[in-house]
DNA sequence: GCATAAAGTTAGTCGTTGCTAACTTTTCGA
DNA sequence: TCGAAAAGTTAGCAACGACTAACTTTATGC
């Protein structure tokens, strides 16, 4: 396996950050019918500095709009990325609670895992979800 | 699901490079006797100052010893991070291949999911490669 | 054995993702 | 209604992980 091409760098982690982001701010909105910061400031636990700092790089990336003291809007790309990545969380978090863990432990893994499932592997694990393990 | 933690900061991030790193410095040490900044460089395919960088780090913290124009060594503790890393990377791989997804995807796949997998979700699949499929 | 190639080091830059501190704007209750 | 609490903004800092460029040291091939 030498050569292995590693490309987790910086890029990739920025993209995980912004669709935890994006997916936080949908379920927010579907939720409560808005999202403002200081919900963001609570979900993922970091100050509001930290979320506006965020939240500028989106808007800056084109997935969000905000106005001045205005709650956090979804552009048609960033409810898109947040569909696609709610879809992905929901079929990692099955699986795992299919393998037989635990609903909370699953919860918390599939936040991690899901930003490294491929296409193939989760089509795998859709498959398994619907026809059982292959034989 | 409010009020979910979410932990995966810098320090996580940090700590993913660093289990890569010593894995990978196992790895190569197992293969060629020794392990050289270039060998990282050609397996990271990143630059020579970049490795440097990290590997001053992991020195810092204690997982790794260097002297100047010299192999790259690992401490006690780095040699019990990278068996431990390198335990829980064949045990996601594996468990990708059962599923049947191919083997290539499996390698990148297990890269990333690694350092997301709790302890319970990796008994979980030990258990399964062993036992089979919960029914 | 000496020139050159390969490997390693150092210095400086950038972007991301955190933080604190100080400030402004908005909201709400007495 | 007005004053304080909550929310949002701005500025400045630090660690990490990437880079380029310039340099030194070691290894290698004639």
């Amino acid at each position: 396996m030498a050569e292995r091409i590693h490309k987790r760098t910086r890029d990739d982690h920025a993209s995980e950050v912004a669709e935890d982001y994006v997916e936080a701010i949908a379920d927010t909105i579907a939720e409560k019918g808005r999202c403002r910061s200081m919900d963001l400031v609570r979900h993922f636990a970091v100050t509001h500095a930290t979320v506006n700092n965020t939240i500028a790089r989106l808007q800056r990336d084109g997935l969000v709009t905000t106005e001045r003291y205005q709650p956090i809007e979804l552009t048609a790309r960033g409810r898109r990325l947040a569909a696609a990545s709610r879809k992905r969380h929901e079929i990692v978090q099955s699986f795992l609670e299919a393998m037989g863990v635990s609903p909370q432990t699953a919860a918390i893994d599939s936040e991690g895992i899901e930003h490294h499932v491929s296409k193939e592997t989760l089509q795998a694990m859709t498959r398994i979800l619907k026809d059982g393990w292959p034989t």
